[in-house]
RNA sequence: CGGGGCGUAGCACAGCCUGGUAGUGCGCUCGGUUUGGGACCGAGAGGCCGCAAGUUCGAAUCUUGCCGCCCCGACCA
């Protein structure tokens, strides 16, 4: 087996397409641009489920499922949000396969062609809006906040495991309400929920911002985004909240009466998370030996590794390990005993650190007799001898300790890689060595096309909490009130 | 859709130019020695060499056609 992983800092791809298969994340299906998600991908992918399902619940949100297929003629009733969305849709045209009458097989049975064509949803604001239609008739069934864990189809060129993906697993959150101002504060709440998410469960900083016209989502008046940097500089788009204005509603005839006894049409948010975090899970933490995990979305937290020669040491060690084991998981930690004997304490070690578990716990012989154990951090590499005695309360400490220190790395790097820039000629070179670029633009789509042109460079955002500061754009030289974020992107 | 590359054991690949018994490493099975950072030795199992046609006494190897995959572009809320 070979052991190494490519360095991170020699072919950034090929280490990331490694860890992912190496870690036992997902693989590529028979099914072009398709993902198998393995089971120990899927336990991170469930904890970050689980966690954003409870924030939205918080907000006030509820579960709800919509069907899979979206008649076309639903797509084309909101004329940008088909445009943006018309050239990566899958679509069913027939319901019936039959036998091949010339041989082997089966052929699509040319008398099934359905009347009207059937899309993969590749989003679902259609065919949500036109439910919606049926369950808004006043003001006193707004708001409506409804959510949504399923999967979506986008006929991507080129796809990367977790990143890009034909079919991947999301959440969306479609809301109405009465009032604008509602809506627009509904959008900002869920971006907030993102970034809190992001930032503290998967230990990822992130600017926050609004998109520029050219890349809002199609059918939305704003988009606002949180965008997170990855380790070889470039920016990754984590989640997104849109601003829908009464495009949905006026599209799909959703009306309800106000207080005031007036028809008036609902003001529409929608916002989404996908299986894409899982990537930027990885590039943002993971090193040269693996995966590293946050402990707050590690399926593992703890792993305890017996080191010994016979089958009697074993017992003997085990016989210790026991209550240690049954003492972190009462405390409410996720703890494997690894005590499997067909691979040596030195491949284990070499595993787990591969699969990114927080905290090992080596104990031998030499430990029994010191009354110690061998304590070893994921995040940093390092290891210490502990005493047993009170180790599941250091164990709860150094858990917080990491999921903290791995947030710290990430925003240090991103401080590190985010640069003022003022002149075109420094904006040039700088892009090239990656990282997050502070630069004044002059609010035309004509100069955001050009630079993406020249330098593949697009607007991550135009971010909320930057300060004003009058300055010239880098492209055009005209004036700009504050600097916006460009970056070379996945 | 354009440009390039590759299909040989579960995985990664060599062999092809110059046709002649199907190879290597990892993994797997068995035995032994090992065991505090991915152990070592020995013995084994495992192949329609992508599919099809052609050339030839003989094809993994040469020719043609087909199929599939990967990379780089175009595309990407």
């Amino acid at each position: 087996m070979s052991k190494g992983l490519p360095k991170r800092s020699e072919n950034y791809s090929e280490w990331y397409n490694e860890i992912v298969k190496r870690a036992d994340l997902a693989e590529n299906s028979a099914v072009r641009g398709c993902m198998v998600i393995k089971p120990y991908g899927f336990a991170i992918w469930e904890k970050m489920q689980r966690a954003l399902d409870d924030m939205f619940k918080a907000t006030g949100h509820q579960n709800a499922y919509f069907p899979l297929f979206v008649p076309k003629s639903f797509l084309e009733k909101e004329e940008e949000h088909a445009e943006g969305f018309a050239k990566e849709c899958a679509v069913v045209t027939h319901y019936r396969l039959k036998a091949n009458p010339d041989g082997k097989g089966l052929i699509v049975d040319p008398n099934a062609k359905l009347e009207e064509e059937l899309i993969i949803r590749p989003t679902s604001e259609t065919i949500i809006w036109n439910t919606y239609k049926n369950w808004i008739q006043s003001w006193r069934d707004l708001p409506l906040l409804i959510n949504q864990w399923c999967n979506v189809v986008r006929w991507e060129m080129r796809t990367r495991l977790f990143l890009r993906t034909a079919e991947f697993l999301w959440q969306e959150g479609h809301t109405a309400h009465a009032t604008k101002q509602e809506a627009i504060e509904e959008t900002e709440r869920m971006l907030g929920v993102y970034a809190t998410f992001v930032e503290e469960w998967m230990g990822v900083p992130v600017l926050q911002g609004a998109k520029t016209p050219n890349e809002r989502f199609a059918g939305a008046e704003d988009t606002l985004c949180i965008e997170a940097l990855m380790q070889d500089g470039k920016a990754l788009q984590a989640g997104t909240s849109h601003f829908l204005g009464q495009n949905f509603g006026k599209s799909f005839d959703v009306k309800f009466v106000n207080k005031e006894n007036q028809l008036e049409h609902p003001w529409a948010t929608s916002w989404g998370v996908s299986t894409r975090l899982m990537g930027a899970l990885i590039m943002a933490h993971s090193d040269d030996q693996g995966l590293v995990l946050p402990p707050k979305l590690a399926p593992i937290q703890v792993v305890i590794i017996p080191i010994y020669k016979t089958p009697k040491d074993l017992a003997t060690i085990s016989e210790k390990v026991n209550p240690i084991f049954e003492e972190l998981k009462a405390a409410g930690i996720s703890v494997k005993y690894d005590d499997a004997e067909h691979q040596r304490s030195g491949w284990k070690f070499a595993e787990y650190e591969l699969r990114g578990v927080p905290i090992r716990l080596g104990l031998g012989m030499r430990d029994l007799e010191s009354g110690t154990v061998e304590v070893a951090r994921r995040d940093t590499l390092s290891k210490e001898s502990r005493p047993l005695e009170g180790i599941t309360a250091y164990v709860k400490t150094l858990l917080d300790e990491i999921q903290a220190n791995i947030y710290q790395k990430a925003l240090a790097f991103r401080e590190e890689n985010t640069h003022l820039i003022d002149t075109w000629d420094d904006f040039k070179s700088q892009i090239e060595k990656g990282g997050f670029i502070m630069a004044h633009w002059d609010g035309t789509s004509e100069t955001e096309e050009k630079i993406k042109e020249e330098t593949k460079a697009t607007i991550r955002c135009i971010p909320f909490n930057s300060t004003e500061e009058a300055g010239k754009c880098i492209y055009s030289g005209k004036e700009s009130p504050k600097r916006v974020v460009f970056a070379r992107a996945y």
